[in-house]
RNA sequence: GGCCCGGUAGUUCAGUUGGUUAGAAUGCCAGCCUGUCACGCUGGAGGUCGUCGGUUCGAGCCCGAUCCGGGUCGCCA
């Protein structure tokens, strides 16, 4: 006991060029086969897995020490890489084996209460909780690994080009817009609290005022939202900010990025550069802020064609200033049965939808769920506006134009899945640009920074910022892959009194301005460079290029959906000296 | 906060109309087994059917409440 093997070799690595090599290898008990006086095991490590073997000539006291081995404990083997007499095609080191000669049982293990085998099928909690088990996965640690290859990649790139790496504080100023903040007691200013950062959005614009240049940072970002498969209350930003640039200017540096990113992680070559899209005209074609264009099935409006039709839920929708649109399924008049087409209406009543309206056009005449509705006439308008032929369906929504935009953007993405469009290995980059600057909220009665505060108008719209919120747009934009956003950024407002001037917009006071934000406006008093810079979801990136369908995959200790850490059970209650010295107390619910 | 799905052996699951002692696979333990690789054969242990209450002669199954997990909408500048 005590002794370690000085390893010479990787398990998942040895093969037939290592033949009759003496090797030291490290690693946990996968499996273990007894014959009868001859017994197998298969070694793990990160690289994965490779069978040693105890022959009978093998001395009594390292039998009796093999035939003791079970799953998941750690031992070191010496041994001699020998041909298998039958291989294993399954395995990648399947035509070799190490006869071993020495044994070394560093530790032992209970049976684990999960597998560790890459095609398990286990209770994600469970996992969770037993993470450290879970990872020792020849996928989990590839996916780690993966993961540091992209973060190896955004630093070769961005350091070659000139930015600096800098870190930027970790408790900051609780920020008044926005998602909710996690709040850090003080104990040092009692009665005050840090937040955790949402972003390093004012720090990377004061490093701009600083003279940094050109800055990045691979971070850790805190939101308390609630989670989803893809959102996580801590995650990961590639943050990044520029000076003296344009929008342009960011997305070259960003398509620069990509390509780089393709090329070292995934060995493919990318087409810049990408596809850019107004905001307006996304909207428009797919429904969506973030539209995938792998595939067609294009929005288009039926307001003037409908606008005098007996459908009264189409009328109806118009007059209270809605939309009626609608997608064709090129060749989908035979694809859709009644119970799949009812389970599509259910879907979109998540985003408000009351209905959906479907047409068929088939050789023989037009069948649809509104036929009383609508002469053969009417209907060949419709199908017109879609250049639609016999053999294809149209699906139509109406309502709220948010609600028809986000059940068709929902229902052209849906489908294309279901009629088996999606191919994961074509990737369609695309930049969304010219945002709206506000965005009204219902609730609260006012306009919100759609992006944030400190994003710039465009110039032509800079005169409308109080007249006609609305109509202004932003020089914000967004980086979509296959219908996901990658990443968003802006360039970002310099001039100490257009920052003055949004915040006014944004129903703050000056003195609320001042509290709020006053050290940036300060800052801009000093010679502000032009800047702007982007942030990318690290996480998801990674978990779109891995293939991955759950952000859990690729981080080593996720929360669950309580937002709790499974494997320490954080977060939990604070000590009575903790709270008394922090001067806070904890109401708690019966 | 709303909606949907789920909770039965260590694990993954099945469980009929409510009816005897709740099953399978796998894992685990013991014995046998010299070329296995999902090793094989024989035997064994292993269960508060999430929890509480109700209906019933009788509940894993029906009803109510509640807890937990996942997905999703809201939310996420």
């Amino acid at each position: 006991m005590g002794k370690v093997l000085k390893r010479t070799d990787m398990c998942g690595t040895l093969g037939m060029n290592d033949l009759n090599r003496e090797v030291t290898l490290n690693g946990w008990i996968q499996k273990s086969r007894n014959l009868g006086g001859l017994i197998f095991c298969d070694l793990r490590d990160k690289t994965g897995i490779v069978q040693i073997v105890f022959p009978d000539t093998t001395s009594k006291e390292i039998l009796e020490k093999a035939e003791s081995l079970r799953s998941e404990y750690v031992v070191g083997i010496v041994g001699t890489v020998m041909e298998r007499q039958s291989k294993n095609s399954d395995l990648k080191t399947g035509d070799v084996e190490v006869v071993v000669k020495e044994l070394e049982i560093y530790s032992k293990a209970e049976t684990p209460p999960i597998y560790i085998k890459d095609d398990d099928n286990v209770d994600d909690n469970l996992r969770l909780k037993y993470r450290y088990l879970d990872l020792r996965k020849n996928k989990m640690q590839n996916n780690l690994t993966f993961r540091n290859r992209i973060t190896k990649a955004a630093r070769d790139y961005f350091y070659e080009n000139g930015f600096t790496e800098v870190e930027t504080p970790m408790l900051i100023k609780p920020t008044p817009e926005g998602a909710r903040d996690y709040l850090v007691p003080s104990r040092v200013n009692r009665g005050k609290f840090y937040a955790l950062p949402q972003s390093p959005q004012m720090y990377k614009q004061l490093l701009m005022v600083g003279g940094t240049d050109r800055y990045f940072q691979i971070v850790k970002c805190f939101r308390d939202e609630d989670l989803r498969a893809d959102r996580q209350p801590e995650f990961t930003q590639i943050d990044l900010e520029m000076s003296f640039v344009d929008m342009d200017d960011v997305m070259r540096m960003q398509e620069g990025f990509i390509k780089r990113l393709f090329n070292d992680v995934m060995g493919e070559d990318v087409t810049t550069p990408f596809l850019r899209m107004p905001y307006d005209e996304a909207m428009e074609r797919y429904g969506s802020d973030k539209p995938d264009i792998r595939f067609g099935f294009e929005l288009k409006k039926l307001n003037d064609t409908v606008k005098n039709c007996n459908f009264k839920v189409f009328t109806d929708a118009l007059e209270a200033g809605g939309d009626v649109r609608g997608i064709k399924i090129d060749g989908g008049a035979d694809k859709f049965s009644r119970k799949e087409i009812d389970k599509l209406q259910d879907a979109i009543k998540v985003y408000g939808a009351k209905g959906l309206v479907w047409i068929k056009l088939e050789e023989s005449g037009v069948s649809s769920s509104v036929n009383k509705f609508f002469s053969d006439e009417e209907f060949k308008k419709i199908a017109e506006v879609f250049d639609a032929e016999a053999g294809d369906m149209i699906f139509i929504v109406s309502g709220k134009s948010s609600v028809v935009f986000d059940s068709l953007g929902f229902l052209r993405r849906e489908i294309a899945d279901r009629l088996g469009l999606l191919n994961d290995k074509d990737y369609k980059f695309l930049w969304v640009y010219d945002f709206p600057l506000y965005e009204y909220d219902e609730d609260e009665g006012r306009y919100f920074a759609k992006h944030h505060p400190f994003t710039s108008p465009k110039e032509e719209d800079i005169p409308y910022m109080e007249s006609d919120p609305g109509r202004v747009k932003a020089k914000a934009y967004d980086i979509v892959l296959n219908g996901v956003e990658l990443g968003g950024g802006s360039i970002r407002i310099h001039d100490q009194d257009l920052q003055k001037l949004m915040f006014k917009c944004l129903g703050l006071t000056d003195e609320e301005a001042d509290e709020k934000f006053g050290f940036l406006i300060e800052a801009f008093k000093y010679g502000t460079p032009p800047h702007g810079g982007l942030a990318y979801g690290l996480d998801r990136l990674v978990m779109l290029l891995s293939g991955e369908h759950s952000i859990r995959e690729i981080i080593a200790f996720p929360k669950n959906q309580a937002a709790m850490c499974m494997v320490s059970e954080a977060p939990s209650i604070a000590s009575d000296e903790q709270l008394d010295e922090l001067g806070i107390v904890v109401k708690v619910e019966e």
